[in-house]
DNA sequence: ACCTGAACACCGTTCAAGT
DNA sequence: ACCTGAACACCGTTCAAGT
């Protein structure tokens, strides 16, 4: 573990989410990860979720990148379902950090934490865009398209990871409900 | 207050909910709601997770009565519209009560919270399946579709309590995106 | 500027005991 | 069968103090 204590709280928080989710993030498993006190958090952030918000900035602009590595693709239709999957595999692969970033309502809200957010839903519209320019998504208003497919892409997500849905098919399944989304959409859009 | 300490518990717990969200509901601020002593929930509950799912399994039940109501309708695509906004409804009547039904991961795993959980997502299914016989929804596999619509009214609602996503138009606006998903389903049958 | 140790109020949960 | 009071281990946060 390296760099200054600020930085490293933040990881051993990121660590300690992946293994042990919200409830294991408490200040005190930090600190000793860190080899500090267990008030010494304090002197970096105001409080936990202050700490957990720059958990929460630094995967968004994480995520942002793979959206724009996504984007490098040649073909817009390939280039969106990457940036789908990359989504998803970041939520299978740390559940409680997405949930974070995306479900939690106790973060602060801070202009740094927004511009990150932000930033990786504008790196996403981008890619669908250039998807509507390139007639594999209905042309109209970007922004509540992305918006519509976002929503839809984290619906599914959050569905399955709560654990609502399984037992069903079709929900908590959510490669198949991406790929039906993409589908309908796409075959709109040929006919137009 | 009346009814049984254990219903007085269930009720206790939910409108906590909304005064104070999951941090709000205590074991010690319900069992002082009822006027009971604060381990005196466990006579009752295994644990405080359990109180929660009888919560989440009351309005379940309570989603899935307004599921029928709104298939009562004649127009079938009138009916499904009327269903998402019950589900919207209720989510911004009682955030913290949504998000413990659809994207709590703590919940108990006990076979009745599943069923009335499954049963609510019946409940809608079969609206669906009255719009794909109308041609208003595409035609195809009913489950997969109504996964697709509930994760995205799912995903639009969850974005918004979360807080992430506002200020950017299209985003956090939930009613916008509900219409647009609907719109483009629609715009794709009519074709067929 | 950064850290420590003690302390406070609070919580979920358990246990022995009461009726 | 249902409830109570005391107790335990744990937590976020604050404060006075140290270097």
């Amino acid at each position: 573990m390296t760099g200054t204590t600020k930085s490293q709280l933040i990881s051993s928080a990121a660590i300690l989410l992946d293994s042990g989710g919200q409830a294991g993030v408490t200040l005190r498993a930090v600190a000793e990860r860190v080899g500090v006190s267990h008030n010494a958090p304090y002197r970096h952030f105001r409080d936990r979720s202050a700490l957990l918000g720059a958990v929460a900035e630094q995967d968004f602009r994480s995520l942002s990148r793979a959206f724009e590595q996504a984007d490098a693709v040649s073909d817009a239709g390939v280039a969106v379902r990457r940036a789908a999957a990359a989504l998803i595999d970041y939520a299978r692969r740390h559940p409680a950090r997405y949930r974070l970033l995306f479900s939690d309502p106790g973060l602060p809200s801070d202009i740094e934490l927004r511009d990150a957010a932000f930033g990786s839903f504008e790196a996403f519209s981008l890619i669908v865009r250039r998807c509507q320019a390139e007639g594999v998504l209905p042309s109209g208003d970007t922004v509540g398209l992305t918006g519509l497919i976002y929503a839809a892409i984290h619906g599914a997500i959050d569905l399955e990871l709560g654990g609502r849905a399984s037992g069903a098919k079709g929900l908590g399944d959510i490669d198949a409900t991406v790929d039906l989304l993409f589908t309908l959409l796409r075959s709109k859009t040929d006919r137009r």
